[in-house]
DNA sequence: GTCATATTGCGAACACCGTACACGGTGGGG
DNA sequence: CCCCACCGTGTACGGTGTTCGCAATATGAC
């Protein structure tokens, strides 16, 4: 009967008990690999890289980190810890538009943290704090535990999607070399043949008729609406306020 | 005065006019890869690859696909086309409920695709088929460009990040070589540390009593009741029916 | 206080990866 | 008919994550 033992960042001490002082802290390399990733995309932290940043040979890193994996789960739990949440305010509305708002924030802050975190699930100090903190919102409030995690659940699923859709077209503009006017521009050159081809009525007619893409703040608008439509989706079962 | 060109797959020509027949075609290895990917993940599906799976030089493919990141193009449109969307309905709950279902399903069955699909946008044949089927769900209601484009992305984030979290567990246990069983077991062990810290008592509660993690069809409940919940927060601006 | 031992940082190496380029063979448009 | 655009290929470059053996180090046990 062998012990199955969980193999995560957050398990395992941060330095041995036996050998020669670490010269550096997991904290560190998370710290270098967020600032990295801010300025030049998610793929350019490389281990290599954020060693020679760092100033450490590459295969030191997995002193601190067993696969490169694991460096993404402290660069998230970095980032969730950035801002603490607040108190809670007992109105289950107030405090779940926080959450939302919050989480929008964070991962337009840093453009790669969705990608990440959708891929692993990382249960660090900072993100176990926004958990504690959303979950608290239905205090008092008579619903059972799969209720609670349902409905952060969904409200979290939007907020990871919407924000997904809003970073995956600034990235491929951002990608192509192109700023955005130019990047619109040759989008409706391939729309031409979309709309010209006349085998997509309605995608031709919204082409030309949204505001959204043209709009920076269409985002931002269109966020607002789904927020308090899915909190709306709650307000039947929570009862009250 | 520099014609600025979008440079997609699908606004290229198949093949060029004038030199020798190519011996395979676009949409061979997007069926290689596709079957790669859902056999062996996403990371299995490298050029060299998917070039000695088809039988030809890995620099071959670039005759085909111009980055990588066509091939994934290639990959994510090839999904679509699997299935057409239906007649609509000419109820607009009905319809999207469809497009949310299918979308899920589609996102199940190959576990890379929302991950590919949020970091490129692909408008290829397949996915327009569906976007032109979700749009003319509001059909005959009196909604506007950006209210039809901003109802649909709701849904559509919502589906994404729902599906997104699911995928996300599942790969978590899967990745570790652990059977389910296994590593909610793990998952545990790390999970009494939590409660044991005493920090986060919410997240412990939740972790004990909800059933969610331990019941199989607790993702589908979930998914049923997060989209009649945004379906319900639309009837409001859609009007009757 | 001494010693054994676990742990650290490091250099080198391995097996991959995406992509560029020059090359000879192919076949359709002028 | 012939030119030349295009196809497939071999080779090469610079990058990646990760492993392994080694010398130096600091601690727990004696």
């Amino acid at each position: 009967m062998t012990e199955i033992r969980a193999d995560f960042v957050w398990s395992r001490p941060a330095r041995g008990a036996r050998g020669p002082k670490p010269t550096h802290t997991r904290d560190e390399f998370a710290q270098v690999s967020v600032q990295i990733a801010d300025s030049e995309g998610i793929d350019a932290v490389s281990i290599r890289r954020v060693a020679q940043e760092v100033g450490v040979a590459p295969a030191a890193l997995y002193r601190y980190v067993r696969r490169k994996d694991e460096l993404h789960d402290l660069m998230v739990d970095l980032v969730f810890a950035e801002q603490a949440p607040p108190e809670l305010s007992g109105h289950w509305r107030t405090d779940l538009r926080v959450v939302a708002y919050e989480a929008r924030h964070r991962a337009l802050r840093h453009p790669w943290l969705t990608t990440l975190s959708t891929q692993r699930i990382a249960l660090g100090p900072g993100s176990l704090a926004w958990m504690e903190f959303a979950f608290g919102a239905f205090d008092g409030h008579e619903l059972t535990a799969d209720e609670i995690m349902t409905n952060v659940q969904t409200l979290i699923a939007f907020v990871t999607g919407h924000v997904l859709g809003q970073i995956g077209e600034e990235q491929a503009s951002a990608r192509s070399g192109m700023n955005h006017d130019e990047w619109l521009q040759a989008m409706s050159v391939h729309g031409e043949e979309i709309i010209g081809s006349g085998r997509y009525p309605r995608v031709a007619r919204l082409m030309v008729e949204a505001a959204g893409p043209h709009d920076p703040d269409h985002a931002d608008h269109s966020f607002d609406l789904g927020v308090e439509r899915i909190l709306d989706g709650m307000s039947a079962m929570v009862g009250a306020r």
